[in-house]
Parts: structure tokens; C-alpha cells; sequence
DNA sequence: TCGTTCATGTAAGACGTTACATGATTGT
DNA sequence: ACAATCATGTAACGTCTTACATGAACGA
């Protein structure tokens, strides 16, 4: 009971309709997938624990055995109180950065290439994003705003990649 | 077999020179805990696996049951094939944003008033940062190049955030 | 002698990933 | 008929956190 992102995740994506875990799935690569990843099989398994716990409850059973899940009073007073109570926490981990700490275990040369490569990478991923703003359209519906704040922040976040991997490649040489 | 990142963290502190499993707690609290944190617990579990793998050996014994491990070339080749040849994971969970997802739950008021905190918390971590580069002595170690290129993406990471949330609010209003 | 620091280890439980397993329904 | 998609679930394994547990050595 620490993390519970998921937990907060999935209410949050019920606060805005029902749906069953199937279409989560969908909506969590569709949106979320850059922010908090999760695998089918987590989610079918912290449904049951919402379920189990009163937070959501079954609206509508489909075919297939479809079971159409509903956010319960309980469950959103649970959403607004993580949204507004509890502090997120920091991102920590970092690959990346981690590495850079190692730098001196590598040649010159390996390490430039090694930044270089963050380098383009940030580049690419930038692109890729850009090409993404471009082909949403930005008033369909109302998690759009928010979603466009989010990747707001991606395009950002890698400029910023980019810019430092290029400044870093100066303090090595 | 699929992080790894806490075994690689280790190679990388003890290829710089031997020490103790205490050594390594403290080393990872100074340098690495902004990175890649580390608890008492699993840094104990970590060396004795790696040990038992043949990367790092006990070099020497003290008092009160201290073993000094040393990297061994199998670890230190480990450790270079890590930083040359395996792509770092970019970052993904980010609960801070995962927020941002669900702020149609929230009144705008609300909403403002999360972001209004994401900002002064940014500034502030932003300042602890300038404080501690002030503070250090950059040219005392060989990590310190290595610890000031990675301080610097911390700089360049929150001050990005605190334009970002300031921008965010203008979004929301 | 007595508190602090040094020093290592184990256990329980949450969370996440990958893989396995099954089957109904729909469209061609 | 057959393939694709819809739809849900379980099992094994690894990592991370928290807590428990123990004791030697040092300094005042």
C-alpha cells in the first residue's frame, strides 16, 4: 500500500466513464503510456482489488464476459483526495544519469559517443512528439487540455535532454 | 535479470576503489542517492550476488566483520559493456504528471492551486541544487567532473519544470 | 560503563514484468 | 471454416521498501 499510482491511475480514467479493463488497456496506451505504463495483466488484477475494495463496482456485464466497471462514490472521494492531498512523489531514478556517474570508467571517445547518442536520441523523441501534437485534435474532447500540458512538458523535457547532452560533451572534452 | 541498474551503480563505485558494503550506503547517499537511491538492505543482498557471480571479490577483512570487496576484471567488463552497449531505459513513471491527466476532477481553483505547489516545489529544489554546487569543492575528485555534469541536468530539469508549471496555470485559466 | 557508530544480515510484502492459459464473438 | 479481435484471468520471478535482528568496537 505505498505506491497505489496505478490504483489512482485507473480511477482516474473511470472518473471520466465507465469502462471495462479491456478498453483500459486501450486508453492507457493511448494516453498514459508515457507517464505510468501498465501491462494488462496489472490491470486486470488492481480492478478485482478496486472492486474488492469498493471503489468501482460492475455497471453492466457484455458479451464475452465483459464487465463494465463504474467509479463509486468512495472511489472518487479516494481520486480527489490523492489529487489534492498527497504529494507526488519526485522522479528518482534515472539510467541515464546514473551512467553519467561512470563516465571516467570509459575512454574519452566512448563517453562522447555515449552522449552523443542521448543526444539524438532526445532529438528523436522530440520529433516524435511533435509529430504526435500535430495530428491530435486538441478539442475533441475534455482530457485534452490536460493532455496537451502533458506533452507540453515531454517537449520540454527533451530539449532540455538535448540541450545539456550537447553542454556535456564540452565539459568532457 | 531485467534492471540490473543497482548492480551496475555498485561496479561503478567500486571501480573507483575498494570498500565495504557500509562504505557503499554512505557513498550512495553522497553522490548517487538523486539517481538512483539505494537502501541499506539491498545493497547488503546486491554484493553478496555479486560475489557469488565473480564480479567483485573480499580484498581484505576488519573489525566488527567488515569485508572490503574489489571489482574484479570480469565486473569491470560487466561494467563497460553496461555503459557502451546497453541503451538506458528513459524515464517513464511520473506521478506528477499522471496528475495533470485527472485535473478535470478537480475545480479550477483546485487545479491552479496544484500547480502553484509543482512550481514553488521546483524553485525550491532548484535553489537546493545552487546551494550544493556552491558548496563543493569541483576539483577535488575524479567523480567531480562526472557529478557536476549530472548536478547540472538537475538544474536544467527543475528550472524547466517551474517555467513549465508557470505555463500550465495559463493553460488552466 | 554506556551511548554512538560501525557493520552485516534476514523476512515479509507490495509492485512490476513476462509468460502462460483459456475461450467467446465477429467478420470475411 | 478460419482468422482476428475481444475479453479475462493466473503463475513465476525479480526488484524495492520497511522492519526486524544482532553484535563488535570506539570514545567519553
Amino acid at each position: 500500500m505505498m505506491g497505489m499510482s496505478l490504483r489512482h491511475a485507473l480511477l482516474g480514467l473511470l472518473a471520466d466513464r465507465p469502462a471495462s479493463g479491456y478498453d483500459l488497456i486501450h486508453r492507457f496506451k493511448e494516453s498514459l503510456a508515457n507517464v505510468w505504463p501498465a501491462t494488462q495483466s496489472q490491470i486486470y488484477t488492481e480492478l478485482t482489488k478496486l472492486a474488492d475494495a469498493g471503489e468501482i463496482t460492475v455497471s453492466d456485464e457484455g458479451p464475452r464476459g465483459r464487465k463494465e466497471y463504474t467509479i463509486t462514490p468512495a472511489g472518487l472521494a479516494d481520486l480527489r483526495h490523492w489529487l489534492t492531498e498527497v504529494a507526488p512523489k519526485p522522479i528518482t531514478r534515472n539510467e541515464t544519469l546514473l551512467r553519467v556517474f561512470f563516465l571516467d570508467a570509459l575512454t574519452p571517445a566512448e563517453a562522447i559517443t555515449y552522449l552523443t547518442t542521448l543526444e539524438s536520441r532526445s532529438a528523436a523523441a522530440l520529433a516524435e512528439l511533435l509529430t504526435l501534437e500535430s495530428a491530435i485534435d486538441w478539442t475533441a474532447n475534455p482530457f485534452s487540455t490536460n493532455g496537451h500540458i502533458a506533452l507540453e512538458w515531454g517537449k520540454r523535457f527533451y530539449r532540455m535532454n538535448q540541450e545539456w547532452a550537447e553542454w556535456a560533451k564540452q565539459q568532457v572534452t
